[in-house]
DNA sequence: AGAATATTTATTGTCGACAATAAAAATACA
DNA sequence: TGTATTTTTATTGTCGACAATAAATATTCT
């Protein structure tokens, strides 16, 4: 699995603006983080990203608080700072979140969406499709995730937005960690509920919405749990 | 209405240990944010805080960072920073997320929890009924807040539990612009919604808990909404 | 006098340095 | 040799100072 596809360079000699410098590491460590570029449990050096980003602790402190603030990053008091690691034992709350999040937001999008939204939701969908074809899976899990955060601001309620893009963002460690090309069946039929879910968002069926969302959020949560219990099989014998 | 009830006194001379500066200064601003005692879109002077504090002006900003994170607090960038005006025109958005918080936390509670968790429900509901005979207003809204917070813990999901409580101190700041005390017969009604919620808890009925939940969330968004309304009639006139 | 421009002022964002902390390494002891 | 104690080391949390920013004020020009 090549992790190393959308780092972004940083600028080392072009001195960045006053303000420029927490917002850059906190946008490049997120970035890294979710494409599990740093792996979880893995820990996070104040100095070295002070020295990379060529500026002092203070505002990669400041990011450090950010990130800590969204669950991304564990700060352990006096001694260091480590990537969050994915909690496993607690999966189940996760995806029970996650499938609420999906509906409710799916809903609402049929209740509230403009024609605008719809155009934007379409246009993330051709992006997804053409992510599909190209075989390209980073491409289709980040698609994917804006697809859905597209449809929750169609929705118009910044707490479910806000929740349901933390746990797409934490889903995505996951599917970077399982999904593999293994299998692509699997994306296409993703991307025909899509098209299903479009389809209620656009004549404002709501219940239909809410059933599409419904089944999607299982789809993926039965698709990820059957990953790791995979994944748990081959390593049954080591030690945790 | 009197709202110099609970502001916590600090320790002036006493030296803090390394580490508390942040957090004192985060869970002071945090209580007089969420009991009015700083006025919504007033200013947040880093210097002053310093000072009274006895810090220097670093651990105050990641407190600020911390509190911007939380939505509390929000950062002009290079001006200044004010603590977080109520969002009125939002206002719907915030009810829908709380009673849909309300119905899920109460349903998960019913379905997980555990003796302990029934004990510490009753605990708080005691000292509700206390509140509510004392004819203390700012104890009732924060042990109501508490109550419901636990109520969402023995349900065992974070993401929930999370969400809830910001939704909950974000309603702590509505309560205290509208709950004077008016009307104490409310309060009363209040109680027995608790009990009955408890009851269902108590006897894990997941179904009787969800219509308990809602019919309390639509009974305070309703009571929310009167007051906001009849406020606007008196300042029908005044310019915003 | 009124608008455009320059100057002052207040406050932020950042820096380099230093002391507190807790782990790791080294030493003393049984 | 294994355990308790001291010393060293690495890294954090905090500080005081300084430069960048944008508003407020003063000044110039037509």
């Amino acid at each position: 699995m090549s992790l190393e596809d959308t780092v972004p360079a940083q600028i080392p000699e072009a001195k960045r603006k006053r303000g420029q410098g927490v917002g850059a590491v906190y946008d490049t460590l997120r970035h890294e983080i979710l494409n599990l570029t740093l792996e979880p449990g893995s820990p996070v050096d104040e100095v070295k990203l002070a020295e990379r980003f060529g500026i002092s602790r203070t505002p990669v402190r400041e990011a450090m608080v950010k990130l800590a603030g969204e669950g991304l990053v564990v700060t352990l008091p006096n001694r260091f700072t480590i990537v969050a690691p994915i909690d496993f034992p607690n999966l189940s709350q996760f995806f029970d979140a996650l499938s609420l999040m999906y509906r409710v937001t799916t809903r609402l999008a049929a209740a509230n969406r403009t024609d605008d939204d719809l155009e934007a939701i379409r246009e993330l969908q051709r992006g997804y499709t053409h992510a599909v074809e190209a075989r390209d899976v980073p491409a289709m899990i980040e698609v994917n995730r804006n697809f859905h955060v597209r449809i929750a601001q169609a929705g118009r309620n910044r707490y479910y937005t806000d929740l349901f893009s933390r746990l797409l963002d934490e889903g995505r460690r996951l599917l970077r960690l399982y999904y593999s090309s293994h299998n692509d069946a699997l994306p296409r039929m993703y991307l025909q509920e899509h098209e299903d879910m479009i389809a209620a968002i656009d004549r404002q069926d709501i219940d239909a919405a809410d059933r599409i969302a419904q089944a999607h959020a299982q789809q993926i949560v039965r698709q990820i749990q059957t990953y790791i219990t995979e994944d748990r099989r081959l390593n049954a014998g080591i030690s945790l």
